[in-house]
DNA sequence: CGGATTTGACCCGCGC
DNA sequence: GCGCGGGTCAAATCCG
């Protein structure tokens, strides 16, 4: 209610909303008024001023946590980000997908591995695993260019139940299950999911498990839900988290990594090849891809997942969708307090 | 009974 | 041209 949580601070919290003007025009000229209206007024009117200051010290404390805060996270991701640009160049054979077996792959399916071998690191508008270009090398691209510049195809690993033996990836979306197909690389049974949100949605999704970890189910997306995601229609609009959620831009952002429930992330394929150079926008693509490289959970690695969920937490933070989620959530919450 | 799931058949693109 | 394999269709079945 009071003005004293709308400081401008480094991290934008205050998008001027309508407590502003205390601090501005109004103010002036009705202290002013009040001042020689009543001395009683104005001795409110210092203690008001004292409280407000106090909050004023309190939440610029707060958001200069917030700020060192995100700045190491911002540090942690770039650490990471150049661990990822060496490993691919110490691996260059490596891919993203599950499926090391090198296969004789028809470039149908590899509309997606295509995307991820060449050059699409110069695809700014890939933004939270989605691919959209094919790059110039290969003519067989062309189709599949085609599929996916309709289509935009991510990726997602979610970790389960070993005794779990369905497909399900719960993603918040409702699919309906169209087929299902036992495929040659990998012996567990590929499930084919269409959105359920009527026929204008084109969102399809195959789930399979992972040939290396049984209890990981790898779920690829195809295309962009053209309806806001379920969660947002079912919770209040101002709900921050929720909102989140639904920013958390494309399919499957909500699906867990892991039994815990951490949150999960989508992959993008061409994005281990996103470049590093690339700022801003284009940074989570490069720690999905990181995450995209470590469904398989490595013996001889046990800090892992430790890492992702660094990493996860690195790329959220740079994400812009999440940065404005955040900024509204904590706007919320401060004049929530007040 | 209606919607969701299952599953065998079919289609189509790719490699040989 | 043929065979293979992934993706989709649609009838049958299941389930609430």
């Amino acid at each position: 209610m009071d003005c004293s949580s709308w400081v401008n601070t480094s991290l934008d919290l205050n998008i001027r909303p309508h407590h502003h003007m205390l601090n501005e025009e109004v103010p002036k000229k009705e202290v002013e008024r009040d001042f020689f209206l009543s001395g009683k007024r104005s001795s409110v009117k210092e203690e008001t001023s004292g409280a407000l200051e106090d909050e004023l010290k309190r939440v610029s404390a707060e958001n200069k946590k917030l700020t060192e805060m995100l700045t190491e996270m911002c540090e942690n991701y770039d650490c990471l980000r150049r661990h990822l640009a060496e490993y691919m160049r110490n691996n260059p054979q490596k891919d993203l997908n599950t499926t090391n077996i090198p296969s004789k792959k028809r470039k149908s399916d590899t509309g997606i591995t295509t995307t991820t071998t060449n050059n699409s690191n110069s695809n700014p508008m890939a933004i939270n695993g989605t691919s959209e270009s094919c790059s110039t090398d290969e003519e067989s691209c062309k189709k599949s260019k085609e599929a996916t510049n309709k289509a935009k195809v991510s990726k997602a690993y979610v970790r389960t139940e070993s005794s779990d033996t369905s497909l399900i990836v719960k993603d918040g979306y409702q699919w309906r299950k169209y087929g299902q197909k036992v495929t040659r690389d990998n012996p567990s049974p590929r499930a084919y999911f269409k959105c359920s949100f009527g026929p204008s949605c084109p969102v399809k999704k195959k789930v399979q498990r992972s040939v290396e970890d049984q209890s990981i189910l790898v779920a690829t997306y195809l295309g962009e839900h053209n309806h806001p995601h379920p969660s947002q229609m079912e919770t209040s609009p101002t709900s921050g988290s929720s909102r989140f959620v639904s920013q958390a831009s494309v399919p499957c952002s909500s699906a867990s990594l892991s039994s815990s429930s951490v949150p999960a992330t989508t992959i993008n394929f061409d994005s281990k090849k996103s470049n590093s150079s690339t700022t801003n926008n284009n940074h989570t693509n490069t720690v999905d891809a990181a995450v995209a490289k470590n469904p398989k959970p490595k013996p001889d690695s046990p800090e892992v997942p430790q890492v992702l969920v660094e990493q996860m937490a690195s790329s959220l933070t740079k994400d812009p969708n999440f940065r404005a989620a955040l900024v509204a959530a904590i706007s919320g919450r401060i004049s929530h307090i007040n």
